[in-house]
DNA sequence: TAGATTGTTAATCGATTAACAATC
DNA sequence: TAGATTGTTAATCGATTAACAATC
């Protein structure tokens, strides 16, 4: 519908990385258009909220046929930044920090893990991957050097805050904040969350408050 | 406000294990009260949100002197299933799958993985920690013999449903869906999704639409 | 007591859904 | 053409914030 780049709210957001992940995979099948009710449908959502969702994207549908694929590809990606490289470093290299530094999926992404660092001495100098992990100390150089855009942050949540600090007043400008603390950054840099175990205590949660086992089926009498 | 268990909204729920995590936090360091005041500044919310929210708990504050922490914590813990263990299997042994079931912190959260699977026969039979890899096709059962309540899904998103339905049917309570694709389960199931990747492109897209680079700064002149 | 902080109600704000004219 | 689907407006729903009496 064809409207210039304004700002779209982190809910419509959040949607959005669905939607592309869902266009990518349908066009590997060759799909060529895609209705409001299709993503709909598959996504768990309204076709209406789809129509608004998209409305901020500068796209359009055509009636009676939808959403031309590639298209609607491209213009998702660009909106979410997935049209170019990202420079990543990652700092804390425990099991999850090691994870992602590996995580094939990244690249893919176009996100290049160009650094990864730990305040473990006993860490420093093995390698993860092609990369040779480095001190904390090192980060403010790397991250001047390298151009890094984003920082990873998968400390324990005591060492959260001092690590943002480091990467902010290196110049990152973006943090990815696995810890299950509150990371206080300033405007000029971004932040996003991503807690799997708070995602796991939500989940306990609703499995508790579960609706009622529903009574195995029977056959109602006669 | 002593209100008896009912239905929390999740974007209550998503703050009370972040409320969870910071009273462990202070407590550890003694702190015995807590103002809705002190929550909301360290955790960059509003006094009033914070006092919404626990007055869903079953739990009360003094006025002049706010929560205390020991009560709080606990009422927090038994809302969120934080109280007792969740056995938990992790398919899909990537690095994500990998890191998981490595991960310390889900041990120390009442978290208990008791195995772990892959479709891979090159990976079946290796260690990961203490459990070894086992075929995908043991999911059953190893759920029912061991009673699992958790599924953890860190599979390729062509994989996440075909393995999301044999947990279901194997009988967990609940699935975490680390797959970028949206998976659809009955209703006696409980599902959350947490998509590092996804969070990843949420924080690019915040990145390209940051608020214009402030101006270095300068004395305005006389 | 005076002042701080709760619990709760009412007001605002934002997000989702419904509805429908426009259109291919 | 008839029917399906968009883009958009209006209605509903839910979440956040403001305000304030109650109270310790």
């Amino acid at each position: 519908m064809t409207k210039p780049a304004k700002i779209i709210p982190p809910s419509v957001v959040r949607r959005l990385t669905r939607y592309l992940a869902h266009l990518q995979e349908v066009r590997e099948e060759g799909t060529e258009w895609v209705s409001s009710q299709g993503i709909a449908e598959t996504l768990g959502l309204t076709s209406s909220t789809v129509r608004q969702d998209l409305s901020h994207l500068d796209c359009s549908g055509i009636s009676k046929r939808g959403y031309e694929t590639g298209p609607l590809e491209r213009v998702l990606a660009r909106v979410l930044g997935a049209d170019r490289a990202w420079r990543v470093v990652v700092v804390g290299i425990g099991n999850l920090g090691r994870a992602l530094a590996l995580h094939e999926e990244f690249p893919r992404r176009g996100f290049e893990i160009c650094g990864v660092f730990d305040a473990d001495p006993r860490k420093i100098g093995k390698k993860v991957g092609k990369l040779v992990v480095r001190s904390i100390e090192e980060v403010p150089a790397v991250v001047r050097a390298e151009k890094v855009d984003i920082g990873i942050i998968a400390v324990p949540p005591s060492a959260a805050q001092s690590v943002a600090d480091v990467l902010i007043e290196a110049g990152v400008r973006g943090l990815l904040n696995l810890a299950l603390t509150h990371i206080v950054a300033p405007k000029r840099v971004a932040v996003t969350n991503s807690r799997i175990v708070a995602a796991a205590m939500e989940l306990t949660h609703a499995i508790k408050f579960l609706p009622k086992e529903s009574l195995p089926k029977r056959k109602p009498g006669p």
